[in-house]
DNA sequence: TATAATTTGTCCGTATGTATA
DNA sequence: TTATACATACGGACAAATTAT
């Protein structure tokens, strides 16, 4: 595992996070990177390429590489798949299991997983706290042909990590769907808010890198304290 | 303007859209690709980046190109970096204008665009329409150092499109922080709704490709009929 | 204002590694 | 195990945009 362009990225992602650079000035050129890194070209583009998908930095043709304001302050990048525990590191999240369960997929689910009606699933209803202020209601369903054992104590801890590590699950890409509603009784007790308050709500669907899809959750935001940050490219 | 690798976008894009590929079935392999549009695996590469950037397609190492199911219907999709007339192509979209001001940055502003308090700022404000309900509230400061001129004739058609072609200015990328509120009882009554309703909220910066910003708005749709969607890639 | 130098953008060819079928 | 197909990496050449002279 020394794949040169990442450990371009990595280097230079520290060297942009210890604030070796002020916005909106000039990175070391290509040139300077190649001899820096001592690589080619093409793999100095290919990690540039990423970190300008991050949000890093833009390029100016002619021009030379600039750094970008990233990162506003408490929100939750939309770049990443899953897991937002490292979005706030500065802050203590913590969170409580509330259910978890083998149940069968109904029409609606197996429509949304595309999988068949009545494929078993494992259910897992929880609340994070930020600062023990709650901050959000998450609901997940994965398919358990994919994700053949699951139990209360992986859900306590990151299951994300058990995908990854234990079962060597290849996480592909996800779709996220948002939109904002009004919290029933339940859940606005939950996030201590008033019924018929709003709720920001994204739904995830999320893929191996097979293109089969294994999870599917629906993440119900306290609407005062959260916000989500995406960043277009040309 | 022949961009070879942008040529091959288009053609596979037409040929996604036409339907030529079932979900999750093979495309043809780089190497065909290369062959059939008679460039470099370089150029068929990147051409393959985009799509998977755009959510088209994915690629698994050592077994192919896939079709990835793309566009849920009524979404709108963030990986445009401004105008939402296309997203729709079978509704009507219309717009009216409520305000159009010149007007000077206050310290809020100012800081959100990053320029000096009492710079001047056209203040745009419309309400868009799908199929005559209204959709989303949308307020636009654009800084007048950039944007030298702006009428309400301009603010009638497509603002995007004067920008681009009118002033030649190049547009580069933009932020987006998306959150939910309450309405008020102003933006409630244009949006056809109550006042306390939820309302969902997305802020967009808005850069040149030199890292000026040109254009801050907020945009209030309409919470039971709009849905954003993005897309995550490794 | 015009020209040259700098810097990124596009494009090509080749070789080898790695995951999948 | 072998063949296929994508992933990484190198090199070179020229175009286009910006900046410096």
């Amino acid at each position: 595992m020394s794949v040169k362009y990442k450990l371009v990225v990595e280097q230079m992602e520290k060297e942009i996070l210890e604030g070796k650079y002020a916005f909106n000035t000039k990175l070391p050129t290509e040139d300077e990177l190649m001899k820096k890194f001592d690589v080619s070209r093409n793999t100095i583009r290919k990690a540039i390429d990423i970190l300008v998908d991050q949000g890093y930095v833009y390029q100016v043709q002619g021009s030379g590489i600039f750094l970008r304001e990233f990162s506003k302050p408490g929100c939750i990048t939309m770049k990443n798949m899953v897991g937002l525990t490292r979005e706030f590191p500065e802050d203590e999240m913590t969170s409580k299991l509330l259910e978890f369960d083998l149940i069968e997929a109904d029409e609606q689910l197996a429509a949304q997983m595309k999988c068949k009606v009545k494929t078993k699933l494992y259910y897992v209803k929880r609340v994070r706290y930020l600062n023990d202020e709650p901050f959000v209601i998450e609901e997940s369903y994965f398919n358990k042909d994919t994700i053949i054992f699951l139990n209360k104590e992986i859900c306590e801890g990151s299951i994300f990590e058990y995908i990854t590590e234990e079962l060597k699950l290849n996480i592909g890409f996800a779709d996220k769907v948002i939109s904002a509603d009004k919290l029933e009784q339940e859940d606005a007790t939950l996030l201590g808010l008033q019924e018929g308050d709003p709720t920001l709500v994204v739904e995830n669907t999320v893929f191996l890198n097979t293109g089969v899809i294994y999870d599917f959750s629906r993440e119900k935001f306290h609407y005062s304290s959260a916000k989500l940050l995406t960043l277009t490219t040309k």
